[in-house]
DNA sequence: CCTGAAATGTACCGCCG
DNA sequence: CGGCGGTACATTTCAGG
């Protein structure tokens, strides 16, 4: 892993594709090299399928937290909201019902940056509490959502006449 | 959106891959048609990039809840797991430190799907509190976890050398 | 709206710089 | 590691059912 690998899996991410064309319109980096890079990713289980899923272990985000955000705003929802978008290691943001206002998902590289992360939720303005938890273990995460469904309910479900 | 379309979503899912060939080996759709319904569903919004990434309030799964569960396990905690996998629009399961057990999200089609599931979870025997926090809004969600990290950040973070 | 067959495009592989 | 072709595919298109 590599500055190059890392951004040839940032632009996939980026661009929503894993073209090797458009990687290199993104990059610069040869197409071919991206071929080679691409399948090398893949054999160390950091690309899990075609869809460029992620092993986030095998990449280096290995650390799950979750963390609730009490806040105190007037009218500013969508700044806090996309302040706390923009620290490194967020990847999911969700207002909720309820207690909290707020609950993001961060994964990151070791203990170290989760103090990081926590002083930089402390720090915005608005923030009032937080509330961390660790993840232990990932035990199941379906990106696209489907497969807990059997085919016949999903068709229950979604089907419109 | 009717079974064909949600056959395909599946199988891409499932199959980890949006290759119109390898869907038809799943499905028997021939592969034009195969196409020609991803190419709707494209535009419907419902597919939001080569990723096949889903936009689930599109798809008719924009109601997301939170279940935090409390477990009363003796060495089942797998098997609980997996029961909890198995319940319809779970499709992510952690295993958290702290006061509960287990975290799950949940995305279904409406409210009354939301009381199905709550009676689901409480349903097993080893389950024994379940605190649900509905999802109004979700503000963010990167499934590939690194737009949130400059370049820079994520070479440092990840390069190992 | 679906599909089979034709046309286009891309990935992939080996070779050489 | 990077470039360049050639080949073998898979994807995409489209006209006709």
């Amino acid at each position: 892993m590599d500055e190059r690998d890392v951004r040839i899996l940032k632009a996939i991410g980026d661009l929503g594709t894993g073209s090797p064309e458009r990687i290199n319109e993104e990059t610069g980096i040869p197409v071919s090299t991206i071929h080679y890079r691409l399948n090398n990713l893949r054999e160390a289980g950091v690309i899990t399928n075609d869809l460029y899923d992620l092993d986030l272990d095998a990449l280096g985000l290995g650390v799950t937290v979750l963390v609730e955000v009490l806040a105190d705003y007037a009218g500013e929802h969508a700044d806090v909201a996309s302040t706390i978008t923009e620290i490194e290691g967020v990847t999911t943001l969700l207002s909720t019902m309820g207690e909290t206002d707020f609950v993001a998902v961060a994964h990151l590289p070791d203990d170290k940056a989760v103090g990081r992360l926590l002083r930089e939720f402390e720090g915005i303005p608005a923030v009032e509490r937080t509330n961390s938890t660790y993840v232990i273990e990932t035990l199941y995460d379906d990106a696209r959502a489907l497969s807990s469904y059997s085919t016949e309910s999903l068709v229950d479900v979604l089907v419109d006449e």
